[in-house]
RNA sequence: GCGGGUGUAGCUCAAUGGUAGAGCUCCAGCCUUCCAAGCUGGCGGUGAGGGUUCGAUUCCCUUCACCCGCUCCA
């Protein structure tokens, strides 16, 4: 089965209010999105279900929200200061880009083989830069956090004594960074403010490849739990010369996109790189004491970091399904009940007041359980149709039979199929199919 | 940023150096009443700025955005 074309989930993102160009009457911001009433739910619901299954369903991991403001120094100590920074050479003749310091030859360009048709380097800085205060100068330049793992790094030592952890243990974080990302593009895929979760599971450096190999596997199948066919889903080992600059061993778990796989997530290996670097430049002491043993030691640390944007965008285009219906084309987003945006639409079967008023009640009272749409408008095929393709499990129907029996139709998103339930019993019957 | 492509209504498309049209969608009314029915009416547009011109959506310049590639990465 091939999946739906990028311009096809883009289209649908703005036509039903998943995802809005940021700043679109003003001709748009370029790499930066607005999410919608449908888009935000979906988001939402996808981070819930992240923390859910990485901090509230376990004892061994807590969470945090750091400043996305550090200070430099933290930058400086993580190496993006430098590292974020490459000069970079385009070549003239090709118009490849290459950065300057990877080039074997200087002079001579790998992809065409031309010599000396280089621009003049340029910095890339991908580090988003602003000040703190209102006087802009180099001493009180800030950074927007190109990543939410350092704030967790900084808050090691805070976050064990105040929470008495023992390794192996987790801090997890959801939240928003920032990256000078030279091509954004692909949509919501790859933005300059997008969105992390992130979770830094801390370990004895003996522990480390058991714990990689345990969240790498963990993380693949939170991807599949959640409803994304796992014939799409692929993990990828870096080669080792596409290691970031601090990590040992990295995978990432790719979906296949539109333009082809690309990745969700990143489960790194960050070995003690990043506390000791942090303790070097701070002079905290950010070794762990093993009572048992009579250790001092830096932990090692997995991290498996997911960008929430782009994977709520992968949901979004694996429940995208186009099928045929009585000859036309009906439209379904197949989500998982736990990640559609609405879980119910209430649905009077004609305009008569006698029915919306009715509707409207039993609206109200399922909103105390769900989120729940109510749809008054056109006829009630084509609101169901609305609701396939805002990915909405259930329909409930009232109509003029409800007024005597007290029942309402149930219809089923993927099957189409109807059920006559009474409606003083909806709360529990949708409670039950909604699980 | 560089190279290539593209910008007309929410969507798909038309037209023109001289009042920018249609279908679908959306909204309202009527009718109908369980899978995008019908009738009537309505909202709504040349991405933005500048230039040439009596007059620019059309010609020119600039800019913004989107798509593909280079590169980067969650």
């Amino acid at each position: 089965m091939t999946g739906p074309s990028l311009e096809t989930i883009a289209n649908l993102a703005k036509k039903r209010g998943f995802v809005f160009q940021s700043s679109e009457i003003y001709g748009g911001l370029r790499s930066a999105y607005d999410y919608g009433p449908l888009g935000v739910e979906l988001l939402r619901n996808v981070k819930e279900r992240w923390w859910r299954s990485m901090v509230q369903e376990r004892d061994d991991v807590v969470g945090i929200d750091s400043a996305i403001l550090q200070a430099r120094s933290v930058w400086q100590a993580s190496g993006h200061e430098s590292v974020f920074t490459d000069p970079m050479v385009e070549c003239r003749n090709c118009n490849a880009r290459h950065r300057l310091d990877k080039l074997e030859d200087p002079e001579t360009c790998p992809t065409c083989g031309m010599k000396g048709q280089f621009t003049d380097p340029r910095d890339f800085n991908l580090m988003f830069r602003t000040h703190m205060g209102p006087v802009e100068s180099e001493e009180n330049l800030v950074y927007l956090r190109p990543e939410t793992a350092q704030g967790i790094f900084i808050n090691f030592e805070n976050v064990r004594r105040t929470n008495r952890l023992k390794l192996p243990f987790g801090i997890a974080q959801v939240g928003k960074s920032f990256r000078n990302e030279i091509t954004p593009g692909q949509f919501v895929f790859r933005t300059r403010e997008f969105e992390q979760m992130e979770m830094e599971y801390f370990c004895r450096p003996e522990e480390a490849d058991h714990w990689y190999a345990y969240w790498l596997d963990a993380r693949f199948e939170w991807y599949v739990d959640l409803g994304i066919e796992r014939a799409r889903l692929r993990l990828r080992d870096h080669e080792s010369d596409e290691l970031s600059h601090y990590s040992s061993q990295t995978a990432d778990i790719e979906y296949q996109f539109p333009w082809g796989w690309d990745e969700l997530e990143g489960i790194a290996n960050r070995s003690d790189f990043d506390l000791r670097q942090h303790a070097e430049h701070s002079g905290a002491d950010l070794t762990y004491y093993d009572q048992d043993t009579d250790e001092r030691f830096f932990p090692y640390v997995i991290e498996p970091a997911a960008g929430a944007t782009r994977t709520t965008f992968a949901f979004l285009i694996d429940a995208y399904v186009e099928e045929e219906v009585n000859g036309e084309t009906r439209t379904v987003l197949r989500l998982d009940h736990r990640l559609a945006p609405y879980k119910v639409a209430v649905l009077p079967l004609s305009k008569k007041p006698e029915l919306i008023e009715p509707a409207e009640s039993l609206a109200a009272e399922l909103r105390r359980h769900w989120m729940v749409e109510l749809d008054v408008t056109q006829s009630i095929g084509r609101r169901y149709r609305r609701q396939d393709e805002i990915g909405t499990p259930y329909c409930v129907t009232v109509d003029f039979d409800s007024l005597e029996d007290g029942a309402a139709t149930v219809r089923n998103r993927d099957t189409m199929a109807q059920d006559r339930v009474s409606m003083d019993k909806l709360v529990g019957h949708l409670g039950d199919l909604l699980g």
